[in-house]
RNA sequence: GCCCCUUUAGCUCAGUUGGUUAGAGCGCCGGACUGUUAAUCCGUAGGUCCAAGGUUCAAGUCCUUGAAGGGGCGCCA
């Protein structure tokens, strides 16, 4: 096939008169004469011009919403308004027809929850193209972060045998035969005769193993698929997603806070220049979707949030302080709280987040120092017995985007917390040998990938901004 | 897992205190149109009102159960 020329690349091009090809998708054909042709590369479509001394009536039929087709002409300036060129047809080659009666799409608005039910169709509209080419620039952004910064991409196991992280519900993975499960005497399931010779699922969090990498690499990172079988079911949690999670070594909880609070405005920096149309157009589309809303449910202009983000540090709290805030708070004092705030070291619940974001600080906020009982084994014991070296992460709008700590790395005080909370120490002697030999203070954090995607986008539900969302009851394609 | 809401044409939605033949915009189909921009103009077709059961002289409308979808909460990233 000649080699075609991505729409994205022609308009950065000088339009003389040049013969070009381009082969796309018909997103609509207007008066019998303008194609509006999108291949994917960039939201903007190209208009085809079409002669109809060219084509005969049949091949003009067949041109419609979903066509898939070859366009070969001379690209010119634009004679009408509304596109900068055009291309003049000369060759135009169908190699896809595209039933209008049966083609889900219209050249119309359609809710997301429709496309969400065409989700193998709706990549070719305006709002998920632009979402998933978002998607893709964020993920470079944030491989090109580390390695700008010497970090190492370690992968670690899909596959687990280690079943302490406690980070939630997991999936069992086994190749043994469900009908006829080996049992011991005992009658417990024999792990022993399944594939792996023990019990394994699929993983929750790579920091376990990310941390053993960390502390001979120095710093990596992990970007990986991550497993929860909670039977969540909210715009913000999917049982499959994709997980970045960072381990430096020699370094404490504000080395940690520092580098996540880079990261995030470096990847959205980065968006912010290379996906400047697919932003207009996300945050276009959000005003539009607002304005039926009353005015205290509006959500801030898009670009203004993610501008805002980038130029401002992020407020700095330890729990302790959130917690004083919270309770002097007026929605505590007048009980509009579902969970009214009383006693230190209850749990934040999400009101008290997006109070904490969205109306006293109006910015990212990272909260540290939370009380030991309500987080992880492996967070770093402060020296007031109390509370742990554990950050997260609040924005607007979603809530927890960065969970993270210092870790424990005193093998009798981390050994001490494990018993404390159950974990079998000598399953995990792989992890404690770290603390054996040579062990250092060291750091990390887990950032959700399809969170920021989220926050970045503007978008309000999870499951529109993973390209196959599987969520309770749901794994389509 | 708990709570709330929604389900009417291909899509997005109206549908009055229960009352005759259920409507609109867009799309589709037919026609017009060589500078359009979700093109426009004219015309036609298109409905098991989510399903089952109930109340009633009468149910799209009220009640019960179920299904699907959405939102909030919890768990968390």
């Amino acid at each position: 096939m000649n080699k075609k020329t991505s729409i994205s690349i022609l308009l950065k091009s000088k339009p003389e008169g040049q013969t070009v090809t381009v082969k796309g998708w018909v997103r609509t054909f207007r008066n019998n004469q303008f194609i509006a042709l999108n291949d994917g590369s960039i939201i903007t479509s190209m208009q085809i011009v079409v002669d109809r001394e060219l084509l005969s009536e049949d091949v003009l039929k067949r041109i419609t919403p979903g066509t898939a087709l070859i366009a070969t002409g001379k690209l010119i300036e634009s004679q009408g308004r509304g596109q900068t060129m055009e291309l003049v047809a000369e060759e135009i080659l169908i190699t896809g027809d595209s039933n209008p009666e049966t083609y889900p799409l219209q050249p119309k608005r359609h809710s997301l929850e429709f496309l969400r039910k065409n989700g193998h169709l709706r990549f070719r509209t305006n709002t998920f193209g632009a979402i998933f080419r978002i998607r893709h620039h964020l993920a470079f952004a944030i491989h090109k972060f580390f390695n700008d910064r010497g970090f190492f991409y370690l992968n670690t196991p899909i596959v687990t045998g280690s079943d302490a992280e406690g980070a939630g519900e997991m999936f069992a993975v086994t190749a043994m035969d469900l009908g006829a499960i080996p049992r011991t005497e005992e009658g417990e399931i024999d792990y022993k005769q399944d594939f792996f010779g023990k019990e394994t699922n699929l993983t929750v969090s790579g920091q376990l193993e990310a941390e053993l990498g960390a502390l001979a690499l120095g710093n990596v990172y992990t970007f990986g698929p991550t497993f929860r079988a909670e039977n969540s079911n909210t715009t913000r949690h999917l049982a499959e997603f994709w997980m970045i999670e960072p381990e430096i070594a020699f370094a404490d909880l504000k080395d940690d806070m520092d580098l996540a609070e880079n990261m995030l405005q470096y990847v959205i920096g980065y968006v912010l220049e290379k996906c400047d149309k697919d932003l207009a157009f996300l945050a276009e589309r959000l005003e539009n979707e607002d304005k039926n809303k009353p005015q205290a449910e509006r959500a801030q202009p898009l670009l203004e949030k993610l501008k805002f983000v980038v130029e401002n540090e992020f407020e700095r709290l330890t729990y302790t302080e959130a917690f004083n805030i919270l309770r002097n708070s007026k929605p505590n004092k007048k009980g509009k709280f579902a969970y009214p705030i009383d006693e230190w070291g209850v749990d934040l619940q999400s009101e008290h987040e997006r109070y904490l974001v969205e109306k006293k600080f109006k910015k990212p906020v990272i909260l540290t120092d939370y009380p030991k009982d309500i987080k992880a084994f492996y967070m770093r014991m402060n020296d007031d017995g109390k509370t742990v070296a554990a950050m997260d992460i609040l924005v607007p709008g979603i809530g927890e985007l960065i969970g993270g700590s210092q870790r424990e790395e005193r093998l009798d005080v981390l050994h001490a917390r494990m018993k404390e909370m159950n974990i079998p120490t000598d399953e995990m002697q792989w992890y404690l040998d770290t603390r054996v030999y040579g062990t250092c203070p060291h750091a990390g954090f887990g950032l959700g990938f399809e969170r920021l995607v989220l926050f970045v986008t503007g978008m309000s539900n999870i499951r529109d901004v993973i390209p196959f969302p599987r969520y309770p009851g749901s794994a389509e394609f």
